[in-house]
Parts: C-alpha cells; sequence; structure tokens
DNA sequence: GCCGTTTTCGGCCCGACTGTTTTCAGTCG
C-alpha cells in the first residue's frame, strides 16, 4: 500500500473515533477532509512532507495535519491516532461498516448497550434488549439485521466495467418512460473512478405522473433484489449485478461465467428532478463530495446558493428558495452553473477537488468571450475516444488472442484506426503460448505479409515482451530490433519488494528497443495488489529515455491508475491507451482507458495512440 | 481543525428519507 493511502486511512480512522467520542464534529470533517485529498494526490506524500510549507498549500492541510503528515512519514505513527484507539475499543469502530449505522448509534450502542463488537450486537439484538435503547424501535432492528447481512457477504466495492452495463441498461429504460425528458447516470461513474460503491442515476420528468411513473419504473425492473427506500423524489434499490463480463482471467479467457442466483449484488439511486433543474442536480449527483462543498462554499462567498434545484440568490430566508418560487440564477444545464460561478465547464472526471476549481478560473478567463452554455467539453482539453487512432498492444491465435492477424486488422478499422500493432507475449509467458525466437521471426513474417495486403489501415510488427524479475527482457536486443514496436510488460513476481520493482521496471526502460512500458504495475484490480514501484522513478526514467507509459484499457487492470496518470502528464511523459486486444469485444475497453487518461488531465497530444500515422510511426522509428 | 471577495474569530453545504416521535435526530450522498 502507498504512503498516501496508509496515511488517509489513518486520518479517516481519527475522524471516525472522533465522530464516535463526539467530539467537535467540524474537526472530524477536517481530518475526514485531508484524508481523502491525501488519497487522490498524484505525488508522494512522504516527498512532500520534507517540505512543510509544501503541505500547507495543500487545500484543507493545516498546521496540525501537516504536523501529523510529517510525523506518520518520519515514525510510521501518529500518536493522537494511538491515543483516541485506546479509548474505544475496535470493534466498535467496526460497526462504522453496517450501512444505516452511524457513529451517534455506534456510540448509544457502545456506552449504553455494552457492545463492544459485531457479535455483541448481534447477541443484544437476539435477547431483545436492544429495544430498550433510544430510538431503536422494531423496524429500525429489523433494518439493522439485513444491513449486517450485507456488511457480512463482504460486499466491495464494483469494478467500473461492470458496474457500466447496468447503469446503462437502468437508464435506457428509464428514458423510454411516457413524460421523462432527461435520464442518466452520475456519481463516481460518470466520473470515471476505477471502481463504484453504488450506482446513482438521474431524471428529468415533465411533471408528478412522470416522476411517479419513473420511479415505478424503476422499483419494479426485473433486476431489482430489494427496495431500499422510497420517497416522492428519491428511490433507492439493491440489483442483481450480471456477472457476464467477470469471464476475465489473468492471462487468455475461459468459458461465460454461469450466472448465480445469489451473486453479487450493488445499491442503485435514482432521484428525480425538474427538468429545469437538470444541470444543478447532475452536478450534485455527479460529486465528488468535496467538489460540491467546495462549489456551495464559493456560491456563498458570491452571494449565492447552490442546491440540487439550482443556483440562487442568497437572501437569507429560513425556506428553501426552490419552494418559495424564487427564480434561480442557473440550474438547466451544468455549464450555465459553472458559468454563473465564474468558472469554466469542468469534465466529470477532474471533479475530484484536485485543482481543478482553480483551472476552472484561469480556463476561463483564457477562453473569452463567454464560452457558450452547451455541456460540450471542449474547453477542457482533455482526450476523448475520438481522438484515438491506433491500437499499439493486441495478441493474436499465435500466443493467447482469438483472432488471427488479418480480423485485428479487420477490427481497428472498422474503429477508423490508421494502425494495429500486433504484440503477442514472448516466450517466457509459457501460459498465454508465448513465442519462442524462431516463432516470432516467423510471425514477423506472416505480419509484413498480412501488411502488404491490407488496405486503409498500416499492420505493424510487435511483441509484449516480458520484463523478467530482475529487470532483463525476453528476448535479445538483436531479436527486438526487428521489431515495429516494443511493449515490455511485467507478468511474473509481481509481489516483488518496491525498491526491486522500481529498479526491475527502469530496466526496462533504458533499453532503447523499448517503445511502451505495459501495465506498469500489474495490478488486477479487487485481485491483487500488483508491483509498488515508487512511480516518481519510473515517470522520470520514461520521460528521459522517451518511452509512453501505457494505460492499459482493461477495466481490470486501468493501469497506470488515474493519480499515476496525471502525475506522468504533469512531469510531461508520453501516454499509450491500449485495450491489449484478445478478443473482438476487447476494443470496446477504450472508453475506460480514455476515461482514466481523463481522470489524470490527459490531453490529447500527449497520448500517442492520438498521433497522425505518420508522426506516430516517424515516432516508432527514431528509436531504432 | 481549517480558512478568509464583509471575517485572523467565528463561522463551517444542503436536502431527502426513515423511524420514532409530537417536532426531530440520524444517516446518507
Amino acid at each position: 500500500m502507498s504512503t498516501n493511502q496508509a496515511l488517509a486511512d489513518r486520518l479517516a480512522q481519527i475522524a471516525r473515533i472522533q465522530e464516535l467520542l463526539g467530539a467537535d464534529r467540524f474537526r472530524a470533517i477536517s481530518n475526514e477532509r485531508a484524508a481523502r485529498t491525501i488519497e487522490g494526490l498524484s505525488v508522494d506524500i512522504a516527498t512532500l512532507a520534507k517540505d512543510r510549507k509544501a503541505l500547507l498549500e495543500i487545500d484543507g492541510i493545516g498546521p496540525k495535519i501537516a504536523d501529523k503528515v510529517i510525523e506518520f512519514v518520519e515514525t510510521g505513527r501518529i500518536a493522537e491516532l494511538d491515543e483516541l484507539a485506546a479509548q474505544v475499543p475496535p470493534g466498535v469502530i467496526d460497526l462504522l461498516n453496517i450501512p444505516g449505522l452511524g457513529p451517534k448509534t455506534a456510540a448509544v450502542l457502545w456506552k449504553q448497550g455494552g457492545v463492544t463488537d459485531l457479535a455483541g450486537l448481534k447477541r443484544l439484538i437476539e435477547s431483545g434488549e436492544i429495544l430498550k435503547l433510544p430510538r431503536m424501535g422494531a423496524k429500525s432492528v429489523e433494518r439493522l439485521k439485513e444491513s449486517i447481512a450485507l456488511a457480512e457477504s463482504g460486499s466491495q466495492r464494483l469494478a467500473l466495467g461492470l458496474a457500466l452495463p447496468v447503469a446503462q441498461r437502468i437508464v435506457e429504460r428509464l428514458r423510454k418512460v411516457k413524460g421523462v425528458q432527461q435520464a442518466a447516470y452520475a456519481g463516481s461513474l460518470r466520473r470515471g473512478k476505477e471502481t463504484v460503491g453504488d450506482i446513482d442515476i438521474l431524471v428529468a420528468a415533465n411533471d408528478a405522473d412522470a416522476a411517479r411513473a419513473a420511479s415505478e419504473a424503476f422499483r419494479t425492473a426485473p433486476e431489482v433484489r430489494q427496495v431500499i427506500l422510497s420517497g416522492e423524489t428519491k428511490t433507492s434499490v439493491r440489483v442483481a449485478v450480471s456477472p457476464d463480463l467477470g469471464r476475465w482471467t489473468v492471462e487468455g479467457r475461459e468459458g461465460d461465467a454461469v450466472p448465480e442466483e445469489s451473486g453479487p449484488t450493488i445499491q442503485v439511486d435514482l432521484r428525480v428532478v425538474p427538468p429545469e433543474s437538470w444541470g444543478a442536480a447532475l452536478m450534485y449527483f455527479t460529486g465528488s463530495k468535496e467538489h460540491n462543498i467546495e462549489l456551495r462554499e464559493r456560491a456563498l462567498a458570491m452571494g449565492l446558493t447552490l442546491n440540487e434545484y439550482g443556483l440562487f440568490p442568497e437572501d437569507g430566508h429560513e425556506e428553501p428558495p426552490q419552494k418559495r418560487g424564487v427564480k434561480p440564477v442557473a440550474g438547466r444545464t451544468e455549464a450555465e452553473v459553472y458559468h454563473a460561478l465564474g468558472m469554466a465547464y469542468i469534465p466529470p472526471e477532474m471533479r475530484e477537488l484536485q485543482g481543478e476549481i482553480a483551472w476552472a478560473e484561469r480556463s476561463l478567463k483564457r477562453s473569452k468571450p463567454a464560452p457558450s452554455d452547451g455541456d460540450d467539453d471542449a474547453t477542457a482539453g482533455l482526450i476523448t475516444v475520438g481522438d484515438i487512432k491506433a491500437e499499439l498492444h493486441a495478441h493474436t491465435t499465435a500466443s493467447d488472442g482469438s483472432m488471427s492477424i488479418q480480423q485485428l486488422a479487420a477490427g481497428a478499422k472498422a474503429r477508423g484506426y490508421h494502425t494495429i500493432a500486433v504484440t503477442d507475449h514472448s516466450r517466457s509467458s509459457a501460459i498465454a503460448n508465448g513465442l519462442s525466437i524462431e516463432r516470432l521471426l516467423a510471425h514477423i513474417e506472416a505480419v509484413r505479409e498480412a501488411n502488404e495486403q491490407a488496405e486503409g489501415i498500416t499492420i505493424l510488427a510487435g511483441s509484449e515482451v516480458d520484463i523478467l524479475a530482475d529487470g532483463r527482457l525476453d528476448y535479445p536486443d538483436d531479436i527486438l530490433e526487428k521489431l515495429d514496436v516494443v511493449v515490455a510488460s511485467p507478468h511474473s513476481s509481481l509481489s516483488q519488494a518496491p525498491e526491486a520493482a522500481t529498479a526491475r521496471l527502469i530496466s526496462a526502460i533504458s533499453n532503447p528497443c523499448v517503445h511502451i512500458l505495459g501495465h506498469p504495475t500489474g495490478r488486477l484490480i479487487n485481485r491483487r495488489a500488483g508491483l509498488a514501484p515508487d512511480m516518481a522513478k519510473v515517470i522520470a526514467a520514461a520521460k528521459e529515455h522517451n518511452v509512453a507509459l501505457e494505460i492499459n484499457a482493461h477495466w481490470l487492470r486501468l493501469d497506470l491508475r488515474d493519480t499515476h496518470v496525471r502525475a506522468a502528464v504533469d512531469a510531461g511523459c508520453l501516454i499509450a491507451i491500449d485495450c491489449d486486444v484478445h478478443a473482438p469485444e476487447d476494443f470496446d475497453n477504450i472508453v475506460f482507458g480514455v476515461l482514466t487518461g481523463r481522470r489524470g488531465w490527459l490531453p490529447p497530444e500527449q497520448c500517442i495512440n492520438t498521433w497522425p500515422a505518420k508522426k506516430l510511426h516517424a515516432w516508432l522509428k527514431s528509436k531504432r
């Protein structure tokens, strides 16, 4: 685990205990906020901690938290956390993982009910004694029991690629409901986070009848397993996740997985708003929470108030403006709201409170006169799927792919690409049927021949060469020199020490034959952590040696991850976004790679897959 | 515990829903 994550976890833990102990809640909020900020930071906090002033420049980090950061980096501990933890049984803190059970309830269970862990809570429920506690009625206990069962089933966050089809299916259905003007998914899914904790759906309905119809359609959908809550404008359900995309194995593929009756589920929240509130509601529901809070504070400072119904003049009334018929300043589109707040439109992927507010202020000034109120993100300058013109990491039946060279080329051409690189596995990847030198040489010939025959697309001969544990590549240089594209990737020894991993990757980057560092950490989301190299050093080496760092677009990899992309982009590194194609549908994964690039603020010109053929081919040759 | 386009002190985003209460506390996002 990275230092950033470890520190964020500890600060969040401080916040949780403070809430449990009933301390000043704004203190807890400050610690929690700092935790989220540090988690999303693209620079290594340990490096930053050497300079206290630099720490204090980060939003939400003041003198007290800066000291805690420094203390943690230097000693590996935070004394304050140790003291706090000694005051609360660890099992009580764990109770907060139960959905719907917050700090106030946990404190009551502990102090008045004598509960010190989950087992104790269950005993209290069984005995019925729990009903004697304040605000604990039969219904509350019933909900609590369901929540405990859910927490015990170990519900982890769902991978982006599994959540997206669920959301798209629901949105399509809601769009067909009479009187529904717009429907979209929002939340962390729209922001393109690699995993999501729930799915948020927003609907704009013409009138109350349409709103009811949309809610009804949502509640009664076939995949709904449970209705959690259902009000006039807000409904939450738990739906089954189809595992039909879950057939990916580490290398190669298995047959379709059999759907399980009691398979994974995810919570889906629906919110219905009037059309004139669409933009404001979409912003509110897209988040991130920290981004929203910042915008609302900004609105207040401008004499305005922002909620999911719109941006209104702040007039000091107790009753919310939308209930008094106050005319909003903005709210129909997101761009309208951002502009009214003195900012350029901010793409969802950037809304993590990691400098995008200042960026949007600068952008608006640059793009005078004021941009149109459409929700186009042309001004943002981030990469889009339409910018991608080449696939540089693809496998054929020669190793572990399911397609021929010609089929690969046809797939790439159908997407409007000008180039595809055939990069089958190297000899050490025995499980993936890696190519011996003899087979590789023959394969190169086959690719060259296919390229001769191909029209409207260039087929390049390449290899996905294993980076061996000691940093050597799996083919000698005189073989690599024969290839148009060399993608060097780690596949084995993925749990080696960080120092060894750093040296290993830098060794590969330093080889003049290498063009692209493929899936640099080898992690699989929710399955294995992968390598934990010093990314700052890897990025610096890639920049020095003119090697592109790959964002592997498969939703289980997304490797580089978003924060590393941001650091690489800031360092001026080249980025490749590749689908690691093994089967025809893998080309579709490009959307996840591009989302991850956008989360790292990647402009198209810094991504080699967007370059025109001439420029790309020249760059590849320049390394020969 | 942080922070400043009325503030270096005194604020701190805003609304929906539920359950247990008789006007609201707790949780969530």
